[in-house]
RNA sequence: GCUCGGGUGGCGAAACUGGCAAACGCAUCGGACUUAAAAUCCGGUGGGAGGAAACUCCCUUGCGGGUUCGAUCCCCGCCCCGAGCACCA
């Protein structure tokens, strides 16, 4: 038997040939006992393959699941293709080709690279978007939503190129031109389909706050609270002569230093109350906030522009009127789309109430202020301020005050508290191909009627020629025989909704999808949900801490609320894994820093790679990737190769002693953890230290070589089946059970103990465990080092940690 | 601007969440083996001062304060990097 030296290539087609053809990573998802269902976001399947970053991500999950089958569960890990989006069509634009072509070949490349680094997966439940059996379920999802009443149309604004005469996604705004043809984008007004999430908003907050449905990473679950933005505030109503102006403030304390309205450009009472003079201005205003695109709209110059609608309104604190603007810094889709300016506690009102020479009224005073005190800069601030020139109210808290106003404006019907969200209602439409049709038929008699879900899936029809044109409308309006379609409901000839729904849709239920990839009948199979779901370990990227998975909650709730699954929350433990960077920046084809793990794995073998990347920083932070770092993940499997065959060779010989077997079960518990953790860095670097340990003290114990290739396993899944196979066991190490550690053997006998002189190490004492801080301190003294630093000194305290240090302190 | 991460040797990083800072690995230097090189093995390597030497002492976790017997860790005030959100009333 050759045994010099570890051949990856060769171990690693063998492994992934015979897992195939023993179907080792399949799982009876009917009879499994402890199920595990171990997800990872799927990737989209781009041109250029899986890059290092997909790759790092997949592999800490991978390793996590091997983990668990080794701990005696039963692991699903499926994967599959998130392929519908503008990403696909637009580089289908790019080269000329169809996306229909392209995703498939993209599609196989990922397999094959998927197949090589080793992934777990049970191929038997592959599952892409773009399939006509998956789409199916995502249109007749819609339909669920559509008729629990959480599906509506209304018009929303989108970029426009006028010269493109076509919708623009916010990405392809480069600077507030198109990013194609250069011209200024403007807003335009589209009739589009919304998700009432909104109703929801409470319920998706108040979940992340329940451990025990979810166990999230907090920086994730602060980003969806920041994202579902609740405010605390108060509607309070301007009249302005016989129309009322309902505004949002979360500041009704302050609403005596209300100066002057302001609206949004579009908000619908504009006209209403525009006087005649002023009705030229108001309108070119208007005409040139919707000229521009939505990006620069919003992300554009803090300058504050506006204009005077020439209407006055009542402050209903006051008394006193008020003009009334408008201007775009005023969001129409937040609040009431109008607010109260109060520029004497508000930033933005008051570098607009400069650049118009608005009044500026006090009515928060800081100690030492008073009701004259001119305003400043830090009078943005609350803390210990009284309210002033309030009426009333002077001398309130901020908050009594914000109470107080607010009760005497609800008994008058001038006002009431309300909860405000940042969230909006999720727009799902795309004017655009490559994505599913929205499964509705547009009726001239009946309106908008769904699709028979019998009649599902709505094809996506193959258009060779699906570049936008001056119809505005998708490409998809221009396939006559498609295009045109009886109303379900009546008959007459109608016309098929024409927008494709959002790609967000197709991932918000994927993972259901898994679990069922063997019925064409359904969507998702009631017995094999309940089995499987909630998600036991769901790992991805950041960037979809907010969007998808708050989408897929979303989607489970309403899931949930249709008494078709048995659980709100989808994902039980959900960690973000961190960012693979090159050189100190992020990885991207720009910057020309892209890693290409091919030419890794071929040249080091696949757990060469896998420890590599698992080894060169936590799973959770990730790191910076550098070439020279691969060799140390390398030369350690050399080495464990090398214990196993000597293992194999010399059997029984050198059995480990006492502190050694403290050690082991010590290196055990912490391997353990740290993969629970998904601190893999360090466990790597347990299972080095424990290697180092074995050879020096020429141990190659049988019964430990063992438990260290079954450790091992989950980072280099090859390697450890080759070392199993050649230790003499007919089955595959995934089938062996993870080592168990003795707690009572964790610790060692004698203990270093370290002395402290004022906080200074002076030596350390080896003194039995447990020993009593007399002993301690009188071993202590007769320790050189310590003795020289005390001198005479008279010791005044000591801090006894026991079997860790003891501290004298002197002087 | 706001929110969340983060800042530790030449480099990637550890450190039981208050207890020996720098484990593990890379790189590098010296030695062994070799005709030679690679591979492998053994040993050194944060900075400074003293000593012929074994050794001894001082400094060091972005900067400045604080709490504590003791701070990489906790508190206050700054600086820098990364990510996300961004006129949200």
């Amino acid at each position: 038997m050759n045994v010099s030296k570890y051949l990856p290539e060769a171990v690693e087609a063998k492994w992934q040939a015979r897992w195939a053809h023993d179907g080792t990573n399949e799982v009876d998802l009917d009879g499994a006992p402890r199920p595990f269902y171990n997800l990872m976001m799927f990737p989209y399947p781009s041109a250029e393959g899986l890059h290092v970053g997909n790759l790092f991500a997949f592999t800490g999950a991978d390793v996590y699941g091997r983990f668990q089958r080794l701990r005696g569960y039963q692991v699903f890990e499926p994967i599959g293709f998130d392929a519908f989006g503008i990403h696909s069509e637009n580089f289908a634009l790019k080269v000329g080709a169809h996306p229909a072509d392209l995703i498939p070949r993209n599609i196989a490349n990922f397999r094959r690279q998927l197949k090589r680094f080793g992934g777990m997966f049970d191929w038997r439940h592959e599952l892409s978007t773009t399939d006509p059996a998956y789409y199916r379920w995502t249109q007749w999802l819609f339909l669920q939503l559509y008729r629990a009443g959480l599906a509506y149309r209304k018009k929303a604004a989108v970029n426009w190129c006028p010269s493109c005469k076509t919708v623009l996604a916010n990405e392809q705004v480069e600077g507030g031109v198109c990013e194609r043809c250069k011209t200024p984008v403007e807003q335009r007004a589209l009739e589009q389909w919304f998700f009432r999430i909104t109703d929801y908003a409470d319920r998706l907050l108040a979940n992340l706050d329940d451990p025990t449905t979810m166990d999230w990473s907090d920086t994730t679950t602060t980003a969806q609270r920041n994202w579902i933005g609740r405010s605390e505030g108060a509607e309070i109503i301007f009249r302005v002569e016989d129309h009322a102006i309902p505004v949002f403030t979360t500041r009704p304390d302050t609403l005596c230093g209300a100066t002057f309205l302001v609206l949004a450009p579009e908000h619908t009472l504009v006209d209403a109350i525009t006087t005649d003079a002023q009705r030229d201005a108001v309108h070119a205003y208007r005409e040139a906030a919707a000229a521009q695109d939505l990006v620069t709209r919003k992300v554009g110059g803090r300058d504050k522009t506006g204009v005077f609608t020439g209407a006055m309104a009542r402050n209903p604190g006051t008394g006193e009127t008020v003009p009334v603007w408008i201007a775009d810094y005023v969001l129409m889709e937040y609040g009431t789309g109008a607010i109260m300016a109060v520029p004497g506690h508000d930033e933005r009102d008051l570098a607009f109430a400069r650049a118009f020479d608005l009044p500026v009224v006090r009515v928060l005073a800081a100690p030492g202020d008073d009701a004259a005190t001119p305003i400043t800069d830090a009078d943005m601030d609350t803390a210990d301020r009284r309210l002033v020139n309030s009426g009333p109210y002077d001398g309130l808290s901020p908050g009594d005050g914000a109470a107080a106003i607010s009760r005497d404006l609800a008994t008058r019907g001038e006002g009431r508290s309300v909860v405000q969200y940042r969230l909006h209602d999720w727009c799902i439409s795309r004017q655009r191909y490559w994505g599913p049709p929205i499964p509705i038929i547009h009726c001239d008699t009946c309106g908008p009627v769904p699709v028979r879900e019998e009649d599902l899936p709505v094809l996506l029809p193959r258009i060779d020629d699906f570049t936008p044109d001056d119809s505005g409308i998708s490409p998809l309006a221009r396939h006559q025989e498609w295009y045109f379609a009886p109303c379900p409901s009546c008959g007459a000839p109608s016309r098929r909704e024409t927008d494709v729904s959002d790609t967000f849709l197709d991932s918000a239920w994927y993972y259901l999808r898994y679990t069922s990839t063997d019925w064409d009948d359904r969507a998702f199979d009631a017995d094999r949900v309940s089995r499987w779901l909630p998600v036991a370990s769901y790992i991805g990227g950041n960037e979809h801490a907010v969007l998808h998975l708050l989408y897929s909650r979303f989607v489970a709730m309403v899931l949930h609320d249709q008494g078709l699954l048995p659980f709100e929350e989808p994902f039980r433990r959900f960690r973000a894994h961190g960012l693979i960077v090159k050189d100190g920046a992020k990885m991207s084809k720009s910057r020309g820093n892209v890693v290409i793990p091919d030419e890794y794995i071929a040249t080091w073998g696949a757990d060469t790679f896998r420890l590599y990347l698992m080894f060169l920083g936590p799973f959770q932070a990730g790191g910076d990737f550098r070439d020279s770092g691969i060799s140390g993940p390398r030369r350690f499997l050399d080495k464990v190769w090398e214990l196993v065959n000597r293992s194999i060779r010399e059997d029984a010989h050198g059995e480990i002693e006492k502190a050694g077997l403290a050690r082991w079960h010590r290196t055990v518990k912490k391997v353990t953890d740290d993969y629970e953790s998904l601190n893999y860095n360090t466990a790597i670097a347990a299972m080095m230290e424990m290697l180092n340990v074995l050879r020096e003290s020429n141990c190659c114990e049988r019964r430990l070589v063992e438990d260290f290739v079954v450790m091992l396993a989950p980072l280099a899944p090859h390697f450890a089946e080759e070392c199993w196979e050649r230790l003499g066991h007919g089955t595959s190490v995934f089938d062996a059970s993870w080592p168990a550690y003795d707690a009572r053997l964790l610790v060692d006998d004698m203990v270093e103990v370290v002395v402290q002189v004022n906080g200074k190490t002076r030596g350390k004492v080896t003194v039995m465990r447990d020993a009593l801080e007399s002993v301690v301190v009188a071993r202590a003294r007769e320790e050189e080092g310590v003795a020289r630093n005390l001198g005479t000194q008279e010791i005044r305290k000591v801090v006894h940690v026991p079997n860790r240090l003891v501290n004298l302190v002197v002087g």
